[in-house]
DNA sequence: ATTAGCACTCAACAGGATAGAGTGCTAACA
DNA sequence: TGTTAGCACTCTATCCTGTTGAGTGCTAAT
């Protein structure tokens, strides 16, 4: 892999990025100052093809970059791209709003990213946090219903509405939340797991009512807030990629979109620190394997809390969409930062 | 409008229902036992044209319904159609799941809904409660942030997370709580609105903190908290009905459903009480003119609090997706009345 | 090692012929 | 007077064909 090899497989992959037209040797000799003519281009294009970097959709077509070729391209070639201050601009803008919920935030980070891009954005925000209880208090709604809201002390805020089986006078249900806040308080969310069930459950296994409201509060509120809540936006996005002008295509990809499940798996496979980039089928997922995913995590006072992700075809503008990103998430970052522990 | 033009009406309705082709002469002296011949039709199928009922897309095609012929179609021909025992079961299934709060409900019937229709479902839930307060709490998060948590007495509960320029101890916001919440105890929220601004900031003008955090309660959870939220499922749907086919009117499609306005325009025009059903350009929407949406409301204690609708192309089953709307929302009111009044 | 030249390949496009579905019209029929 | 068989006509969809042009691989000359 000589220089000149690296200039052409870098020439290819920028072209074929912004024309989607396989590229041809006479239009890399011209457009991209090498001073050789095209057929010294074509022999090291013909090496290339060898090497597997490239490859050509039907015989004396131009060539496009392959998998490979991309996850040479962005792990040695690629050189980071400046937003423009039109970028910095609107990130600036929506990062400057106040008196916006996480919630909002989010959404509102995630749709600048897919606008930015013109690709596929994704968020994952942990619905649980691993910070201790600083408040847990009970709401009551009805005699039946009440709700819970649970905030850690990294900020981070866990709500549900429980249904009782038996009535529960409000009056009761205040002690019981001031008891539970005193026994709670402090504790990580595993501590308060058992606590609840072993503890409390026990010393109050002669009240009926309250025992049953602690394991309901248990398996409702803590054991289903695992996970992580999925934020999506820019769908449409695709269909303005010329890869997607293939119905069966789309719907493969919209089927894979639909399940926040697979979305999650996109962002949370082996990764290293920092930025990953995984390109077309190292997805190996039905529907996504012409696209590539890159993805970061985002985090409050060092600590990783969630990831935020861009989707686009394999042939996406990965240097853009990589400064777009680490910016945005560095914004998103600062300002979770600062909100969630002033 | 004699009988039997009514008859070869409904027939091309159904056929190109279920074909999506044209439908010809002969193929409904055929199909469709009229006892006729194809001559006939071809009369009849004449002067329905000039009537305006259906329409050929070139000259010797076979005819399709237009708008005013769907239109016809629903008002006077459509009969019923029974739900199967599959698709009851699956709704009966889903309505018997036991601890779910109002948004996964929604959710969840969203899904159902698009899932047995096979088109894309439209839930609108209303944010604000017109019933009267019943509760309202503020729960510390931090000495910046707080929760404002209000309740009505029909059940809708209401929450959000706001910032403060000055710092409230835990202590003292929870005396305001209380205070609130002798205040505004069953008045009803335009009564809120204006009690919180007039009497009690008023009142308490010494109180810098106080007055500002009132100013702040209007304007962020009652005010913003007008306006509905917006269910979408199964968009992906839209991708299977062949007149979509084309990547144009796919893209217009998508790009005004991504708007949560246009979609709730959708839901929200002027109707008569019970199904409505909005037919190809009646929509007057970019993007919506092939479509039709078919819309009801759900109601608790037999008052009306949002809507539900199915939206497909024009050429869509009508009789069935009535049936299914209908019996799903019949079942999303009786469960919200269950879970809200309990 | 590089390059000009040339024969070769193949998708894309345009034009033309053909088939087939469906119509409208007319004349015969009950 | 309503219905029907028959027939000419229309128009799309499809298939086939020839042509064009971009791009390649190979060879021989520089």
């Amino acid at each position: 892999m000589d220089e000149r090899k690296k200039q052409i497989l870098h020439a290819i992959v920028n072209d074929y990025v912004t024309t989607a037209e396989p590229v041809g040797s006479r239009t890399i000799s011209k457009k991209y100052g090498l001073g050789v003519s095209s057929a010294t281009i074509r022999n090291e294009m013909s090496d290339l093809e060898e090497l597997g970097y490239i490859e050509q959709p039907y015989t004396s077509a131009g060539r496009i970059p392959s998998d490979k070729g991309y996850r040479y391209y962005v792990d040695c070639l690629m050189e980071k791209e400046q937003l423009t201050p039109m970028e910095m601009k609107q990130v600036e803008v929506l990062f400057s709003r106040k008196n916006a919920d996480l919630e909002q935030i989010v959404q509102a980070t995630c749709h600048l990213l897919s606008q930015l891009t013109n690709y596929t954005s994704i968020i994952l925000v942990p619905k649980r946090s691993d910070g201790s209880l600083e408040r847990i208090q009970l709401i009551p709604i009805s005699l039946y219903r009440f709700m819970v809201v649970i905030v850690s002390d990294t900020g981070f805020i866990n709500q549900r509405v429980l249904d009782l089986p038996h009535p529960i006078e409000p009056q009761r249900l205040q002690e019981i939340s001031e008891f539970l806040q005193k026994k709670l308080f402090g504790l990580n969310m595993e501590q308060v797991n058992s606590t609840l069930l072993e503890e409390i459950s026990h010393q109050f296994s002669n009240h009926g009512d309250f025992k049953n409201l602690t394991i309901e509060l248990v398996e409702q509120v803590l054991m289903k807030s695992t996970g992580d809540r999925v934020f999506l936006n820019g769908i449409i996005n695709m269909l303005n990629q010329p890869e997607f002008r293939d119905l069966e295509k789309l719907k493969a990809l919209f089927t894979s979109l639909e399940e926040d499940q697979i979305v999650k798996s996109l962002l949370k496979k082996e990764r290293k620190e920092g930025t990953n980039i995984s390109i077309g089928e190292e997805n190996s997922i039905q529907g996504i394997n012409h696209c590539s995913v890159i993805s970061t995590d985002y985090k409050i006072n060092g600590k990783t809390v969630g990831s935020v992700g861009v989707l686009g075809p394999t042939r996406m503008n990965y240097s853009k969409a990589v400064s777009i990103l680490e910016h945005v998430t560095d914004q998103l970052s600062w300002i979770l930062e600062k909100i969630l522990k002033k």
